[in-house]
DNA sequence: TATACTATTGTACGATCGTTCAATAGTAAT
DNA sequence: ATTACTATTGAACGATCGTACAATAGTATA
């Protein structure tokens, strides 16, 4: 058996570290932000971290910009295939809200310790401002295409209800300790949307 | 000058302590939840945390609790004040969601911090389920006078939206780093309420 | 006044934290 | 083969953490 080298080039171990930061957050959510913790569930020395990241910080935006950017990515794909089977993208954004493939538990988890460090670091403020922005203006093209008569300031106050209600709905499913199956929630955010319609 | 003893009832030490804990999340959020900080907003030794609390997730539980039920409580005083004026108790919830006298940015911070230690905590996890379910009885109550129409089921339902929602826009209000004014926010919670009540 | 009780203090312990850094191992260029 | 560079390691540092505990001060009871 020859050993083979454990050494990445620099981007493949960045991306390996993101990934593990990622996995201890859903688990063990904020006592899962830990350097040491990060390292051994990279199966890494702890003085790797700083080689490829200058602090922790810039460690914790990068991943809540993967976390963010996987979903925005997998959302689009979705919503692109279910076009073809003429169902309008709201539909299908609100249908896939509670998709597994898409989200879990574990991972709104994780999105809220990102939150909660956006309260204390600058740098995780202005990540989490990028990622709303981002994604504020991917609903607004969104919805317009349901909404044709909402002008923009009307679509911008609609999104922002849209993802107020999605981000509650999943703080309340991965915090509820009593029930995981996301039915009910979703069932709650499709109501929603055929009385938006009904009224627009 | 005759020097006053320091010494408070129990009761009274323990509240003191617990509104330092909330001064520190609001002020700090995650950084802010150390005993050592927390004995220091309430000008007091570090040992006398723990003779009052068992641990620090007991002071953190009753800390959630508290400003849970304070909002709950100043929240049905504003609905009885104005339900002299004929207004429905549903508008005064909605028209008082970001009033300053009950909520601020800052409370929400702290509120967050909860929500992430209820990731880690079995004692939080209980104490976000005791708060959720008391806080869900009380909005069914209100909700069922506007929405007669409405059985037991569909109340629950519409109840959990909208305390979706409210989270939503809290949340999204109080990361906000461009607009501190309500305005917005409150503006779309309440086109939320017309067109809900206007589909019912 | 003596006794029992409780609030309060200050310190100390062990653990964990983020970060630094010198030393080593692997890789590519000369 | 030598040089230059970079990934990787592991140990160390100072700081902070939650908790425990013995000692002290204040209060009420007898």
């Amino acid at each position: 058996m020859k050993k083979k080298s454990d050494r990445l080039p620099s981007e493949d171990r960045r991306k390996q570290l993101i990934e593990a930061t990622l996995a201890c957050l859903m688990q063990d959510g904020t006592s899962g932000l830990s350097s040491r913790k990060i390292c051994a569930q990279a199966g890494v020395s702890l003085g790797l971290l700083n080689h490829h990241f200058a602090n922790q910080v810039d460690l914790l935006a990068a991943a809540y910009e993967t976390i963010s950017v996987r979903y925005h990515q997998d959302l689009r794909a979705r919503i692109a295939s279910n076009k073809d089977n003429h169902s309008a993208p709201v539909e299908t954004l609100v249908a896939c809200a509670f998709d597994a493939d898409l989200i879990s538990p574990d991972q709104l988890r994780a999105w809220i310790v990102f939150w909660s460090q956006a309260i204390d670091s600058p740098v995780m403020r202005a990540m989490h401002d990028t990622i709303n922005e981002r994604f504020q203006t991917y609903l607004i093209e969104i919805l317009s295409q349901s909404f044709p008569r909402l002008d923009a300031d009307q679509l911008r106050a609609l999104a922002i209800e849209y993802s107020a209600l999605a981000d509650g709905l999943w703080l309340d499913w991965s915090l509820n300790s009593k029930n995981q199956d996301a039915r009910s929630w979703q069932a709650i955010l499709e109501q929603w949307l055929a009385r938006t319609l009904a009224s627009a």
